[in-house]
DNA sequence: TATGAATGAGATTTCATTCAT
DNA sequence: TATGAATGAAATCTCATTCAT
């Protein structure tokens, strides 16, 4: 009798797959990649050492995997929140705002990402910085035009989007590491309020020069 | 009753100390924790394995003695500039300028610590959070007092301190691993009116309100 | 769904172990603890490095392994071999046969135990001695009984027991090292003959007091 | 000027190498020989660690050179017992009284040889075999001479004394580890009681047969 | 003669990956 | 397809011994 793959041997299959990269999730948010063994992976995943390699060439591409599915969530949403906004502020709000949820609702991704990506293999936390590259060159973007429109002042759109990238790092990872603040999309009209002003929009609540 | 600790004698451990660190620094700011072993830091200082341990207790002890280095550093030349400063804002731009010189002048130390403990044993990845939330501190006492004073606006000083110190981190990472911006004494003009602007300072290039 | 754990992979795991175990005996009675290497064992018992740490957790284990192994073989066929005795003297000659018999029969253990254990780590060494100790208090209560019930004169039980304990461990050391007496267990009548006229038994042979 | 070893330079040799020996005498009846490093002697005997080879060829030799002043002390101290002895009985008797008098007086040189040093490297070990096996000889040589003037009834020569340098040996490892029985000499009574009946000496105190 | 910094062979142990079942 | 026992390369660390001072 002939295997065949029906649709319930490829929903299992896919089931496995999603097991595993559940698992390794988990551990390697919490271990980091050196504090991670597959044999843990495997314990956890509830199949046998071989299988993962059944899966995924090996520990590597694992994490890389990880690592991608974070990159591929937080710019899909990204863009999917900057298809409704008109003008450019609006973008940069939809932006944060899409940000900052998806990191909210996939903790354990971000702690991969964010936190023990830069301790990987070079190959993998390269895509860290990839998306932060890519995110910065999304508001530089975004600045230039706003800077043309005259919405903007002058200034290097560079830097000012690797800082605007920057405060969100920064306060995603100390929610990450400390639980504060203990709810990102709260604070996140803090975070947008400063980067709005730091790139230079008029906003209320700024002292006026006497 | 000959060797004698003479002065020579210990210019000569002192050298070869020196001699160990650098060559951590450097093979530990390319190839992180994991990816050095102490036989190439061994090597690359032109003494043999066991001279290592007469140094420093172990790797890690080694690693952790180089991010040491860099904390210091940089809380030591804040510390100082913040000395012959008076006032809030010049305070918060003393303190910058301050950082982004020290990181400059010492690019191995920085890439140890900012890029590569976080992959380093757990201990040591603490210190770099540890550094991170001192100078997010400092700004956000810098903040309140000026909320105080009315040189601020009313806002989350907490979160703004982060973002604050985010930017930075993000610039520094830039430059290390891209060498982008090229000058980062000269990005840092630019840093610093987007994060006065960012408090809420009164700074001029603001597009007015209507 | 395969690798089931079936009878036939169950007889090949304790295969291994038992061959790792004698490859450990016979390195270990030769070159003792800190002489023997875990790739001499290995190489002697036809498998890898690693797979000795599957069976053990480490060096000092496998090695306290062999120790116990020997301690229980004694002490189990010393309590049989009492179980059939009835009275003080018969149980005391029962117990010698019995110790001597099964050093006999397992000449790189008693090896192992005897000569090579004190060199282990302080705790494995622990265990000839609580051997000995023992064995010692076994003679020891005894020798009291005997006393009590007028079969043997008074003395200090506690340096009998030792004396008598002795006697066998000088015996049997010097057939593990020399060869001489070549036949332990037939050496074992004048041994048994010397501790019972040693304890104050009325043995023939004795010159008599004119 | 010429360097010339005058007496007070002997002297002063003479009492830095004693300095090391003791050292190395509590150092190693302590730790052991693989728990004792070169550098932990040094440090005791107050020289440095290049001293102690100026004056003994290696770790081995200096273990080997503590062995064998025990082995020395303890042949040296029967034979002087011995000769003021006439007839068997009697020399065997001041043999054993020497034999425990010399222990007692250098416990740890005693914890060396007879403890620590069939750890040592087999050569030193070794040692320690030999001592009992000439202290067995002289025994077994006695024996013979008694069996032959018909104090002692016939057996083998061989197993007794085997026997009987067991039984002190037992008695005095207990001692050393265990510090029981407390006082070696007073034990040393109740010792040759059972050694001298265990040969066949006729004693008294023992059950006369019916 | 005296010293202790320097060395590197060698030991133990881990763990990603393979492959017979 | 699924498994986990087996492997051995590679890493860290120790310490007896040497040798410049």
């Amino acid at each position: 009798m002939v295997y065949r793959r029906t649709k319930k041997v490829d929903q299992k299959l896919e089931a496995r797959l999603q097991a595993i990269m559940q698992a390794a999730r988990e551990e390697f948010a919490r271990n980091g990649f050196y504090g991670t063994s597959i044999k843990d992976i495997a314990r956890r995943a509830g199949v046998g050492i071989g299988t993962i390699y059944l899966y995924l060439r090996n520990k590597e591409a694992l994490f890389a995997a990880l690592v991608n599915e974070a990159y591929e969530m937080v710019l899909d949403r990204i863009a999917r929140a900057r298809k409704n906004a008109t003008g450019g502020r609006q973008k940069l709000q939809a932006s944060m705002e899409a940000a900052l949820a998806v990191l909210q609702e996939n903790r354990d991704l971000a702690r991969v990402m964010l936190v023990q990506s830069p301790a990987g293999h070079p190959a993998v936390a390269e895509q860290l910085y990839d998306l932060l590259r890519r995110l910065a060159r999304l508001v530089e973007e975004d600045v230039l035009e706003e800077i043309e429109r005259g919405e903007l002042p002058p200034q290097d759109a560079h830097v000012a989007a690797l800082a605007f990238v920057g405060t969100f790092y920064q306060v995603v990872i100390s929610w990450l590491k400390e639980g504060i603040p203990a709810d990102l999309t709260a604070a996140g009209k803090e975070l947008i309020a400063y980067n709005l002003r730091g790139l230079g929009y008029p906003v209320e609540g700024v002292i006026e020069n006497a």
